[in-house]
DNA sequence: TACCATAATGACACGATGTCAGTACCTTCA
DNA sequence: TGAAGGTACTGACATCGTGTCATTATGGTA
């Protein structure tokens, strides 16, 4: 299990075979059977492992800690920070999600998750009148959440990784003018 | 191939088997290679020929022509209305990419054409004062393609689809925010 | 030492892939 | 008409990874 970490972060989900991995183990290949149903299983082992550890980084702002603007920030630097750290993982979940009913199904429960808490943050602050009331909650924070995983996973998710300063400055940026500015009038063109 | 468009319409990609496929025609399993070199082979043909349709559709703000916002507006219609079309195909596509090394880069190549388009319409608009100078073109660009690509993928690369109006709203509003509007100020909390 | 549960293995059957040598078919031209 | 030659297609095969046996080691307990 330690060595299907090691092995992705040197190599792509698509070439993990249960065969290889073992033969990093002193153990033989059906030995894995006694451990996990299969590779689907693996992976979402170390799903439930690492993503424990990225929710307790989330906190400040999913629980409205302080000035909106700069929990949100540290919310984000914490889950850019847990991605720097366990990249790979996230990455091999999302590619191998697709191809398993089961993992696909869990997958989709974590994501449900974070859009369960960022749904309701985004609903206290429309009653505290820091955010518009016109935006639909669930879908914006469905939004806004892909938008993490997604980026996240293509910037950390192998190596050799992003810069992790960038990615939060925009992953910010697009999180707060979504969430807490104002529509702009309409824009003259110079056409 | 025709048949693979409709196989995709009813089942998951993770079920697409050559043998299946070629069960749906008068031909045999090994006529298959006659057309494509694999399975993923397949997959990048459809995607070329989807691929064409959708770049067609997001003229108007890909090209400046009228106000911005509205103009961003439509070009956002044109492309969920692809993806109403023809989503099972661009999820297919996303879904195979991480397991052919040849289909991730065409893939990317893609997503990275948008990002070339979203990235000089940004500059452009900057140079005129629409856009502050201080967003990062290619970055923003990248997010904002992600966002649509795993959106509407989500949205309408399977039966049942979402509704093509709330997912347009979602997307206008978070592309307005983060290209167009002014940055909040600081927010007072209610603790 | 005898016993039992658990851990681990070698050998197997299966399913999907990709290839290849061979066959059917169809066009062209004498 | 009928031989030649190229193309479309096929049956059979080898390969590879998976998952499951029946069986054997191993280590703790009385």
């Amino acid at each position: 299990m330690d060595s299907a970490v090691r092995f992705l972060w040197e190599h792509d989900f698509r070439d993990l075979t249960i065969g290889e991995l073992m033969g990093d183990t002193p153990l033989s290949r059906p030995a894995f059977y006694q451990y996990f149903k299969d590779l689907h299983g693996l992976i979402e082992a170390l799903l439930s492992e690492v993503g424990a550890v990225m929710h307790q980084t989330a906190h400040p702002w999913i629980n409205g800690e302080g000035e909106p603007i700069a929990a949100l920030r540290e919310s984000l630097k914490g889950v850019v920070q847990t991605c720097v750290h366990h990249g790979p993982v996230f990455r091999a979940v999302s590619e191998a999600a697709p191809l398993d009913e089961r993992l696909e199904q869990t997958w989709s429960e974590f994501m449900g998750l974070w859009d369960d808490q960022v749904e309701s943050r985004i609903k206290a602050q429309q009653r505290e009148g820091l955010i518009s009331k016109s935006l639909p909650a669930r879908r914006i924070a469905n939004a806004l959440n892909s938008l993490d995983a997604t980026l996240l996973i293509a910037e950390f998710g192998r190596r050799p990784q992003g810069d992790p300063k960038a990615v939060l400055d925009t992953l910010h940026h697009v999180w707060v003018a979504t969430l807490y500015s104002q529509p702009p009038r309409k824009l003259r063109t110079s056409n």
